[in-house]
DNA sequence: AATAACTTTCATTTATTTTTGAAAGTTTAA
DNA sequence: TTAAACTTTCAAAAATAAATGAAAGTTATT
């Protein structure tokens, strides 16, 4: 396989791969290919190399970088602005974790919590109700604080230790 | 908020949450509908409580049957099919993890490790690619051993006591 | 302060995903 | 074996999400 086509295989697949996991086609593309740029892009170049119009590059450069994972930056003696990304890949996942539980977590937890609190009165189907959503709370609750705490977790020893461990 | 206001909520919330997680609107709020009912339930019952069509929800039933997370139930003296969810919530999460390995990073894996095994030749930025490639490789490896790992990691002493540091 | 170089916005178009519903398929019971 | 009760399939329709591109908006340069 020659450089060109790996290139272009590993835009595809992660754009698709990013489209599964919450974040759109586009705008995992453009990461892809700010990822594995030498240097900045500008957004002509990514354009030309995705094949998109200027308004969609324009919105998903824009997203990426309200997601915190992606960079402008300025040549110096150039008018244009050059992009680049997040290259570090845990901060990257703890980046896209925290956006994502903020945009998405935290209000379900909030209804979670609202609806898990009607009084559940006589009925066993209500006392049924309120006991799952009780759980389901819970366990939303748990599975957010993990990703939020991933950072230490990464970086602690004892956290090292677990996961040669589960490896 | 009465109890058919919270129930009707609560499988909106779930639903939407299921939507950005990649499972889909319907399939998710047919689960929430499943996992806050105290008895088997219908298709009639389903298409019924979410207003959706008869293919809708024998797709979706299928479908979260194929994911291992509803059993079909049947009883005595009935002619119908019944449906039951999931409701150990670990178990819940540990097989929507295998399925979304299964079928979205074990894929992606493979094509992952494909372009990162390109010999790079002589230019910087064919290295570049090949560098960050294969550390993506890694990295996605990791995580999805990860998942693969959850259960025991919920099972196991020590992981509790990572679990309770990291709360 | 006028112009050129560039970026953002957003109404409209296009593509993708989901849903419908009627026909075909199955299973059970008489 | 026929008919009733129920489920599945899938082509077409509807709903949703994403992309386009031209106009409006910025910012730097002369």
């Amino acid at each position: 396989m020659e450089f060109k086509e790996a290139k272009n295989k590993f835009v595809q697949t992660w754009g698709a791969l990013g489209s599964q996991w919450g974040i759109n086609k586009t705008m995992a593309q453009i990461h892809a290919l700010l990822m594995i740029s030498n240097e900045p892009v500008s957004m002509e170049d990514v354009m030309e190399e995705l094949q998109i119009s200027r308004g969609n590059a324009s919105m998903n450069l824009r997203a990426l970088m309200d997601w915190g994972i992606v960079y402008k930056e300025y040549k110096s003696g150039e008018r244009r602005e050059f992009f680049t990304a997040e290259k570090d890949l845990d901060e990257l996942a703890v980046k896209i974790a925290r956006e994502r539980s903020k945009r998405e977590i935290k209000p379900a937890l909030k209804i979670l919590k609202e609806v898990s609190s009607i009084d559940s009165k006589d009925s066993a189907e209500e006392k049924h109700f309120v006991e799952q959503t009780t759980k389901l709370y819970d366990f939303v609750l748990k599975a957010d604080n993990m990703l939020d705490k991933m950072t230490e977790f990464n970086e602690n020893w004892l956290g090292r230790l677990v996961l040669k461990i589960m490896k």
